[in-house]
DNA sequence: AGTATTCCTACCTTATTAGTAGTATATTAT
DNA sequence: ATAATATACTACTAATAAGGTAGGAATACT
């Protein structure tokens, strides 16, 4: 039950949105820089995190990566949404015909209770608490 | 964020164990016909269970596996500890000199709070909970 | 025009998952 | 004893996904 680098990347790309958000727009390979991830790879995060409606970018010479809202209005289920893909711990859950014993099946009851679980601390938070949260908000303190 | 066919088979196998606990050993072969899982591949899998101290077999002629404690004295997470491995979302939770930033990362106490969840589900709940929880006894009914 | 940036798409490498295969070992029943 | 029935052990293989690279096209600013 690791989590992907992909949400971990996503993830910290996006707070480095949020913390910039007054001061226009950041670029990729800034972002790749002070996080330390490959700029290649980012940059297909971050048309995940475009698609889905999370960011906006602004191409050419000065351009770069916005939040497409304010960051109080980003779930960070959004974000993981985006990237991780539902979080659906077996595929029944999403694809009711994927088996017939659905309907009263016990162990997916526990995968939804285990799925549910994880969405409600996700959903419970926005970026900006993130944000909000970090004691030294110059230097935002996360590298995972 | 996907459950491993370890994990899933895992739980259904020692279900199976769970619902014939006063009627001696159960086969490999019988667990895998009834849950459709590879023999073989199912074998490795009790390998697990077994080392993790959840199970005991008996070698031979009328032998199988049994369950090593009572059905209720197994919580669901020892099984996923012993076939996912700890349910860790993220590295530096499990070992701290992962990342130097580990003392204030806001992002690892999401990843915390997020662990934490999954595992009070899954400590909440035995093997017996679950045999409880089905409608009918006599066929259990779960195929994921 | 020139430079800086995102956009797009294809490719590659590695790790993990899921499964197969074969043989050795232990136990029971005859 | 021997045959039959189980698990135990170990190695191999195939498929999939994760993680990352590469190159150039499109766009926008200066």
């Amino acid at each position: 039950m690791k989590l992907s680098t992909r949400t971990r990347y996503g993830v910290r790309a996006a707070l480095e949105l949020a913390a910039n958000q007054s001061k226009g727009p950041v670029q990729i390979k800034t972002i790749a820089h002070r996080q330390d991830i490959s700029i290649k790879y980012l940059e297909q995060l971050m048309a995940i995190l475009k698609s889905a409606g999370l960011v906006r970018s602004i191409r050419g010479a000065k351009g770069g990566y916005i939040l497409a809202k304010p960051a109080n209005q980003i779930k960070l289920s959004d974000v993981f949404n985006a990237l991780e893909g539902p979080v659906t711990t077996v595929e029944c859950l999403e694809n009711k015909n994927y088996c017939a014993r659905v309907t009263d099946c016990v162990t997916r009851q526990v995968w939804a209770e285990v799925q549910q679980a994880i969405m409600s601390v996700l959903q419970s938070m926005t970026l900006q608490d993130l944000i909000n949260r970090t004691k030294d908000k110059k230097t935002l303190n996360y590298q995972i």
